[in-house]
Parts: structure tokens; C-alpha cells; sequence
DNA sequence: TACTAAACAATCGCGCACGATTTAAATGGA
DNA sequence: TCCATTTAAATCGTGCGCGATTGTTTAGTA
């Protein structure tokens, strides 16, 4: 394999360079945003003693318990190396039970306890609070989550061929 | 403080709560791209023995050195409780240099060894690589990178507030 | 029915990320 | 000059994130 690499539009060498650059910043724009916004939400997320990962763990559970951990790694593009130790967590501070499926042995099925759905009610006012740190109007806002999920979905496409190549 | 919130513009309650719902998925996105960007990176990545933050790191240094770990830090968004375990083991790689600063002995003068330099070449197929692993075309990530950018230098503001809160 | 293969979760090791604290050096007055 | 304050980096503890491996259960098949 040389350095011609087959991209979608043809180009000049130029222009070329200039997209290779802006897929660089773009990149790190990306790695940095994800980062930011996880502090912003720290001051939100602390009185419920949860971090954002166990918050969106929480979330996905909130809309479908039981889960197993493979479908909330699904849900969250975690595997059972993370959510293993995470939802013991979650377990070990009284929010969910974990308990292996009598149907199929394999399978740990997660669940709010009580008090995991009693959380729910103090986490409603999170997202209104976080929409105040954002610092985009609400064109932006639809822009960005628009052009981001299309992004998200091909990059989960690029991931997932590159996974069944081994 | 109510449940009441700031919001840039007027809205009605419906439109608010859509705007909150996209906000959340938005910042789930943002948590899922960089996730997904990082594990394309590391196919690349793994042969020039790096991770992602220490190819941030060396892209640093290759653009400025020396270096002291504070300029590194503002440049990446990290502190030093991340920065110096991760210099360290460039360092243990050979890649580059740590020495404190004769002039100011507070400040440690980070560089790149003759090898961190050769690696630079190595690194130099990476970018152009990792753009065909991106599933937008030039003007997508053109308009991505631009709102991306904006984002973030709003969020850097949001952060900064709330570091000067205490 | 045996025996292999696949699926699922857990575990291990390593590296990032950060809040809080500590240590050391420089700075700026009284 | 002396001392309090500030600045810079390192350290500590906890929690993500993942590649690789392991152990167990289920499914598929000869």
C-alpha cells in the first residue's frame, strides 16, 4: 500500500492536504468536546452520586429493565470489560440488582432497585440544567446533533468492519 | 433557583423539552464519536507504538519543543495528574526527554529525542489514513468541524467559569 | 448422545482522566 | 531579609475503557 489513499471525491493536492488538516483538528475538536462536556456534567451528576458512563447505564435503564449487560453494552458501545465493574458499582451503592438469567444461564439481567427509580425523579432536572451550559442556540444545537449522528452511525459502520476483519 | 432556566431565546414548554431531549442525545453522541474516532485511531496508532492522547501529545511537541508540561496541558486540555504518568512512559519509550528547566526550577522542559523526531515521518501517513475511516464528505466535515469548533471554545468558556467558582 | 463451536459475562493488565493533596520553587511585599 | 502567597509538577485514589483471556452455558451437529 502506498500514500494514495482512495477517497470519496477527487481532488487536488492541494484540497486534499486542507481536508486532512481539518480531519485533524476535527478529531481532536471531538476528543475535546467529550471531554468538556463529562466535567460539565460532573456538577450535576455529583449529588446523585453518579458519573456520566453509570448516568447513561442509568438512563438506558430507566427506559428498558431488565437489560442484559450485552444489550445496555449495545445500547451504550461499552463492552463487559467496562459494564462489568461499572454496574457492580451501581449495585454496590443500592441502585440496581444483577442476577443471572434462570432462562439462560448466560445472561445477567440488570434492574433499578427502588431506590435506582427513585433516583429517576431527582435526575429530571439534569438535562434542562445541562442545555444551560451548552453554548449554542437551538439551530446549532439541531445542526451539529444532525450532522454528529450521521457521523456516529458511519464511524459505528468503519468500526464494526473492522472488527470482523480478525 | 426553581426549575425555571436561563435559555437564550423564548420558547414554548414543548419546544423546550425537544430541545432538552436533543440536548442529551447530542452529548451522548459527542461521547459516542470520540470513542469510536479513538478506536480507529488505534489500528494506526499501535505500529508507531502510540496511544491517541500521546500522539496529541507528540503532535505537540513536534509543532514546539521544549515544552514545559503546563503549555502541554493548556494545549490538550489536561493536567498534570494525566500529563506526567503519560510523558513518563515516552519517556521509558525513549521518545522523548524530560528535564526540569535550569531557570525555573518549578517548570519541567519536555522534548522530543532523536527518535520521537523519526517517529514523526512514520506519523505522517496517519492523518491521511484516518480520514477515509471518516464517513463524511469534505463539505460534511467542513460544516462539522466548524460548529464542533464553536462548541468547544464555548465550552472552554463554561468550564473556566465554573474553575473560578471555587 | 457426545462433541465442537458459539455466545455471554467476568477477569486481568494497562493506560487515560481527574479531584484532592503534597512538595518544592519563585515571587512579592512588610 | 523574612515570610506568606502563588505557581508548577508530582502523587494518590477512584473510575472509565479496552484488548486479551478465561470459565460457563447453550446451540448445533455428526
Amino acid at each position: 500500500m502506498t500514500t494514495e489513499t482512495t477517497t470519496r471525491s477527487k481532488q487536488t493536492p492541494a484540497q486534499f492536504a486542507g481536508v486532512v488538516k481539518l480531519d485533524q483538528q476535527l478529531c481532536f475538536a471531538l476528543y475535546s468536546a467529550s471531554g468538556l462536556m463529562t466535567r460539565l456534567y460532573r456538577p450535576l451528576l455529583d449529588p446523585l452520586g453518579l458519573t456520566y458512563p453509570q448516568y447513561l447505564a442509568m438512563l438506558a435503564l430507566w427506559e428498558r429493565a431488565p437489560s442484559t449487560v450485552g444489550e445496555l453494552g449495545e445500547a451504550l458501545g461499552l463492552d463487559s470489560a467496562t459494564l462489568t465493574p461499572l454496574l457492580k458499582r451501581l449495585e454496590a451503592g443500592g441502585l440496581v440488582t444483577r442476577r443471572r438469567d434462570p432462562a439462560d444461564e448466560r445472561r445477567v439481567l440488570v434492574e433499578p432497585t427502588a431506590k435506582g427509580q427513585a433516583l429517576r425523579e431527582q435526575a429530571r432536572s439534569v438535562p434542562a440544567a445541562m442545555l444551560c451550559n451548552l453554548p449554542l442556540d437551538a439551530d446549532e444545537l439541531k445542526s451539529l446533533h444532525h450532522t454528529l449522528t450521521r457521523f456516529v452511525s458511519g464511524l459505528r459502520k468503519a468500526d464494526a468492519g473492522r472488527a470482523n476483519r480478525d
